[in-house]
DNA sequence: CATAGACTAGTCGATTTCGACTATACGTGT
DNA sequence: ACACGTATAGTCGAAATCGACTAGTCTATG
């Protein structure tokens, strides 16, 4: 993500919720929670306040006013600015058209999976599916249960994340046989062993 | 990513190729570079070294020597500790066993999708297709020119990122027809709209 | 009535991330 | 000879991220 002026998607979620009212921080946190936004963008207070910093810097929002209640402490409501209602749409088509670098953390354990024997490997791997399997459950049953009061065009992000679990499960499964089935591997004495056979400082043992 | 001493994907290669033998922080750039590590996970200069020290603050590698010498810049080769090596043995047994909750930025790209047009959002996911498409192609090139030279086993990280991208060029295609076929969507006078039977403080418009 | 826990709205300081920069050496082209 | 680009090995300072903490109010419970 380049040459935003604030990047993270956190700020992504203020400028979309600030773009159909003025709100506080904190208020910005609990719509968030209440729509469950934080499943798609991870909120934690301090970022929040420090985004939002950051967006007023930028002039993408704006101080509308302090609101003071003697039975809450002050508070701080923000506007959206017109740069920054621009922003955010920029913003928004292009997290739609292109598909940016991720580094998803199960990709860098594949980069060293040579490290663990074939055998620990296959149960890590059957463990994860598992897991993923029950999150596949889960998502399934939340869209259901949402879907009586919610329109689809809100439970597009759920299904993407439920179709991206199924492909992982499915090739994981895959994987797995390959491991078993001797694709990877070959017998040293009752062993079985990673297949190298390009011993070259090209990769760890 | 909880409780990890150093939790940056970067350390974790850092302790995978001091396994292997000790080396500079220099060095373990080019050597993560060299072999496409670089893919997996995000390098850069700054954090590199700063993710050494963090490594070298919790004792899970060590300096061992600095070396001189007239033509490079002093260097501090580090090796890993017998607890950097268990460090690296137990993050890496996660990383394969458990599905850590990510956050893509097209998951929320998705979830705010509903502020552009049916019309605009089809284009957009159609431009998507293409450049994930374009990815598949360089993917699959890239793994089988690797594959004359590198065994299997190192390719997995690239077919799995071959998949997970093949999944997600399908379900474009499927989200896309829905969204033409009016699933989503409705008229109202020439347009067509997201249809939403919530007008509540849910979601945006 | 006192206490504990949750809620409200934010702060704080430590750590991490980032990307430009430093300074030297070498190779290449003009 | 000079300029430029690349390689070597790292530094630096600004900004971002993190998660615990602050302080007051309200509610439920004993």
């Amino acid at each position: 993500m380049a040459k935003r002026k604030v990047s993270n998607l956190l700020a992504l979620a203020v400028l979309s919720l600030l773009n159909e009212r003025p709100m506080h921080p904190y208020e910005i946190g609990a719509v968030m929670r209440q729509r469950g936004l934080a499943d798609s963008i991870k909120i934690n207070t301090g970022s929040l306040y420090s985004v939002t910093e950051a967006l007023v810097r930028n002039q993408l929002i704006e101080p509308v006013e302090t609101l003071r209640d003697t039975k809450h402490p002050e508070r701080t409501v923000y506007a959206v600015t017109p740069a920054g209602r621009t922003e955010f749409l920029e913003w928004l088509r292009s997290l739609i058209r292109t598909p940016f670098k991720e580094y998803p953390q199960f990709a860098a354990g594949l980069a060293f999976m040579g490290h663990l024997a074939p055998r620990e490997a296959v149960a890590l791997l059957a463990e994860r599916c598992k897991l993923l399997a029950a999150d596949v459950a889960e998502i399934r049953s939340a869209i259901e249960a949402t879907a009586k009061f919610v329109d689809r065009l809100f439970l597009i992000e759920q299904e993407y994340s439920l179709t991206m679990r199924e492909a992982e499960v499915k090739w994981l499964h895959q994987l797995i046989e390959r491991i078993k089935d001797g694709t990877f591997t070959e017998q040293k004495g009752e062993q079985s062993a990673w297949k190298i056979t390009h011993p070259d400082p090209m990769r760890p043992h």
